[in-house]
RNA sequence: GGGUCGGUGCCCGAGUGGCCAAAGGGAGCAGACUGUAAAUCUGCCGGUUCUGCCUACGGUGGUUCGAAUCCACCCCGGCCCA
């Protein structure tokens, strides 16, 4: 435990904290710290790393974490962030998106530690689906005033918000987590919750509740947001959420996603999403002042949590296809290595008589590169659509038996590096 | 329940009878420059069988030669009142 409390001020994970003893405590004695996750889907993102990643180090400090689920939470919605009224979800597909994350998190935790290190897993459905209303209102509602409800910062940008208001389902929300909080404290003598700099007013909410209704303290402690460099939400890309199934982002995708993180972050996401010590870190902020364009830093970023997400077996794989990728002549590669390059490329299979028939724009329609003829006419015409690496501008052109390769294989490209395999059937 | 303001393309936001697939901004896409970074610059940015046609301005119906724009009803939201 000693060294975690400056561990985390050095790697900038401390935004807030309820009370200044907290950090000094953390070195000193064990505790049992909780961190939520909305199991809106069915699968953890990069969004949820930061948290993953701190549960994690407290863990290996000693500590016992647990990730609580909010299932019934989620059923709910949490009104901080979020611009407008959550759609509600079922209980099935709660349920199920809390079964599937729970395989996910194993590879942050250890939930087979044999000491009171042990990480638990539980979802608030267990204890808030058969919360009687009207006790909860006597029991929890009764401790708090509408007056410092409404303060709340997650409250007040909705309330703030021309032509949005907030429904009283989802005002209720921090009351809930409030109850979580003093639930775990009971059960399981949970004295700390962390959480995004986002959470603060909930974690308080529970700091409060405990600190009334049990007469004992509690404490909270909140990480910085994740921002990128213009300020703006991390973790959303132009294709989307980047998740941590790999079914949903490949493994080369989130290698590729960290790789280009912009100069200006990767420092800080290296202490964030990384668990490199402090030496490795200043030499690599230090290789990036110097040599920037080596990326190393990027480099070890996209390494490091690519290996904690997928395990270092699809790393090296996933790093051997990106030096392919961006080094090499396609054409030079027999079928072997072309394949293993783009194993993590969407892959269209066409009949073999395409040949000498399909247009390139109805190309890229096909096979999903463009979303309409439209915009595949214009992708290629702009210079964007590369066949084998080697840029094609005419839309109307058709495939010929010279462009494939190994026999079968066609790789389309779109702009710099969106990659697709056409496999000629 | 009453009053009032509003619901426009991925988002914000102009438009208030024809010149509107709809200003402007953001996002996104492509290109140039680079380091698979940032910043900057350029082009694109509903669909299509493309000087046309189709779909679109909360929904339905109506007025009109013609509607995002006018009318009626309905649905949804903000604010104020009860």
């Amino acid at each position: 435990m000693p060294g975690l409390a400056d561990d985390l001020r050095f790697r900038g994970l401390v935004h807030q904290v309820t009370d200044p003893s907290l950090l000094a405590r953390l070195d000193a004695e064990h505790l049992t710290v909780y961190g939520g996750f909305d199991p809106t889907s069915d699968s953890l993102h990069v969004g949820n790393l930061l948290q993953l990643c701190t549960l994690r180090r407290l863990q290996l400090a000693g500590h016992r974490p647990i990730a609580l689920a909010g299932g019934g939470t989620g059923f709910i919605g949490d009104p901080g962030g979020k611009s407008e009224e959550r759609t509600l979800l079922s209980v099935d597909e709660l349920a199920a998106n809390v079964a599937s994350i729970r395989g996910q998190l194993v590879r942050f935790l250890d939930f087979e530690a044999p000491g009171d290190d042990r990480a638990l897993l539980l979802d608030n459905a267990a204890w808030l689906g058969s919360l009687g209303l009207v006790d909860f209102l006597r029991d929890v509602g009764k401790q708090f005033t509408v007056g410092q409800m409404v303060a709340k910062e997650s409250v007040r940008s909705r309330l703030d918000r021309e032509g949005q208001g907030i429904s009283y389902t989802e005002f209720s929300y921090m009351l809930l987590q409030a109850y979580d909080f003093r639930h775990l404290y009971d059960e399981h003598d949970c004295r700390l919750q962390i959480g995004g700099s986002d959470q603060w007013g909930n974690i308080t909410m529970g700091v409060d509740l405990v600190r009334r209704t049990r007469q004992a303290e509690v404490w909270g402690l909140t990480s910085p947001l994740v921002v990128k460099a213009d300020g703006t939400k991390f973790g959303k890309t132009e294709t989307g959420t980047v998740w941590l199934d790999a079914a949903r982002t490949s493994p080369y995708a989130l290698y590729q996603f960290f790789l280009r993180s912009e100069d200006a972050v990767v420092g800080s996401y290296l202490r964030f999403f990384t668990f490199l010590d402090r030496d490795e870190l200043l030499g690599l902020d230090d290789a990036l002042r110097t040599h920037p364009e080596r990326r190393e830093a990027a480099r070890a970023l996209a390494r490091a949590v690519c290996a904690l997400v997928h395990g270092q077996d699809e790393t090296t794989r996933v790093e051997r296809a990106a030096e392919a990728l961006y080094s090499g002549r396609l054409a030079d590669l027999d079928e072997r290595s072309l394949l293993e390059v783009l194993a993590e490329a969407p892959t269209t299979t066409l009949a073999r008589d395409a040949l000498g028939r399909l247009p390139l724009v109805d190309l890229l329609v096909t096979a999903g590169i463009a979303p309409s003829r439209t915009r595949a006419r214009t992708t290629v015409e702009q210079g964007g659509c590369y066949l084998n690496d080697r840029r094609e501008t005419d839309p109307d052109r058709c495939l010929t038996e010279d462009d494939v390769l190994a026999g079968r294989y066609v790789v389309v490209r779109r702009g710099k590096r969106e990659y697709h395999l056409v496999e000629l059937a």
